[in-house]
RNA sequence: GUGGGCGUAGCUCAACUGGUUAGAGCGUCUGGUUGUGGCCCAGAAGGCUGGGGGUUCAAGUCCCCUCGCUCACCCCA
């Protein structure tokens, strides 16, 4: 049989309220503090993703979705969110409208990787982004946002870790006194953080390997090289977090893997030990817009992975649940009684009643089984006696008392059940 | 890309050291006589034991390959 791509998932009914509760977090949060929704392709230039995430990264290197497509355009599946959006702001002149340009979504994100806990080939994230303002206030709001739609979900547990990048001014400095500072050292480093010492310095503050790890403690940190106006930015964030009342942690080896950052990342992360741990993170991006060849447009922006925040909740068992369910079942009891069974649910669904529609005659007892199976509040029995004195008959299913109402009665008599017991 | 663990019904699991026709619970469907559900009872459907090859009189069981799932490295959300 053939079976869903590796690395990918059916998300199944059940799995409906969980998924509908983090998107209706977000999107209220987003809602409150005034953020707007867009959405882009799927599909992109491949090269909006190898000059923004950086030829280096291993999600150019090798986590890509890249095809040419019939007319030999070269195109990639969405491996990341932050660059669509930059892009659609450049292309779609919204540096006309007020600044900064708050923007939100939900979107899959491709990677091609070895599946594992929490790592998928396509996955979900909710994200935001903030365009054309570089206000560490701005900093402060996205973050707030993240943290608040974690919280609302009662994922209170996470840990926010913060650090700066600094500007790309003092960035060559600050590579050059890592390389100065590993290149000595270069033999006790892994295989991995001896290739990025030629290709991505920075990468190797944040590998997991112990040995390495060690020899990170006393390395070069970056808020040491901050320029002034990075400084300040920096400092202006950690006070209106604090002001936020939004606990974090500076975290000196907090790089995150795609070059455009400056200034400002961040990671919010569970407690404990484990991989895959990221839930959602973001940072500044001042030169993005530029390497897109478009003017130069500040922007800040996170994205969070749905299937990452759902972990987090089903670790701390708050994880949303509940059958979905319809208020009432009609039940037509013969042949004859089809036809009104149809028109009576389209009567109870017009009035607002969500109603399910036994779509063969059957025994009472069968179509009741069929009504208690999917939990509906009453049921709508529709036989030879109803169908001649134009009345359905009308059951609550919490062991109530069954009464016959005429036709256009039903839904008030469905609504008056529900009601009566929520 | 590298390494470990695991693949039996839709789900959770059985099947003694290789030995009849691969079972159970849950779930699904159908019944339990006149037009009344949940509980209970009965019955049914549902399996190429992931796939292929090998060893053997005999393979769910042993061996090889392959695919898939899963966990870790790596990477990131």
């Amino acid at each position: 049989m053939i079976q869903r791509p590796r690395g990918t998932a059916d998300r199944l009914p059940d799995a409906a309220p969980a998924w509908r509760a983090v998107i209706e977090a977000f999107e209220r949060e987003c809602g409150l503090r005034g953020f707007q929704p867009i959405s882009t392709p799927t599909i992109e230039r491949t090269e909006l993703f190898t000059r923004t995430t950086g030829a280096a990264t291993d999600i150019v290197q090798k986590e890509m979705y890249s095809f040419d497509d019939r007319g030999g355009d070269a195109l990639t599946l969405r491996a990341e969110g932050t660059a669509p959006v930059v892009r659609a702001y450049l292309q779609n002149g919204m540096h006309n409208l007020p600044q900064p340009v708050k923007l939100c979504y939900v979107v899959s994100v491709f990677r091609y990787d070895r599946p594992q806990a929490g790592r998928y080939r396509e996955h979900h994230q909710i994200g935001a982004e903030a365009l054309g303002d570089e206000s560490p206030a701005v900093d402060a709001e996205l973050i707030d946002l993240l943290w608040s739609t974690y919280r609302a979900l009662g994922l209170h547990d996470l840990r926010l870790e913060l650090n700066s990048l600094g500007d790309a001014d003092t960035r060559p400095a600050y590579r050059q006194a890592l390389v100065d500072y590993f290149t000595p050292l270069a033999d006790r480093l892994d295989h991995e953080s001896r290739a990025r010492l030629s290709t991505n310095p920075l990468r190797i503050l944040d590998s997991k390997h112990p040995d390495t790890a060690r020899l990170c403690e006393g390395a070069p940190r970056p808020i040491e090289y901050l320029g002034g106006p990075a400084r300040a930015h920096f400092q202006e964030l950690r006070s209106l977090l604090g002001a936020l009342e939004i606990p974090f942690q500076i975290n000196h080896r907090l790089v995150r893997g795609l070059d455009y950052y400056n200034r400002t990342v961040f990671e919010f992360v569970p407690p404990g030990e484990g991989a895959q741990r990221t839930v959602g993170g973001g940072g500044r991006y001042d030169d993005l817009a530029e390497l897109l060849g478009g003017a130069r447009v500040p922007g800040v922006g996170f994205g969070s992975g749905i299937e990452r925040i759902l972990l987090g909740l089903e670790r701390l068992e708050r994880m949303p649940d509940g059958a979905p369910s319809v208020a009432a079942y009609v039940a037509p009891l013969t042949a004859a009684a089809l036809p009104e069974a149809l028109r009576t649910a389209r009567r109870l669904r017009q009035a607002g009643v969500a109603a399910a529609c036994g779509f063969s005659a059957a025994s009472p007892r069968s179509h009741l089984r069929r009504a208690n199976g999917m939990q509906a509040r009453a049921a709508i029995l529709i036989g030879a006696r109803e169908l001649e004195r134009g009345m359905v008959a009308v059951k609550p299913l919490d062991g109530g008392r069954q009464e016959e109402v005429p036709r256009d009665r039903a839904a008030a008599a469905v609504r008056a059940i529900v009601q009566a017991a929520p």
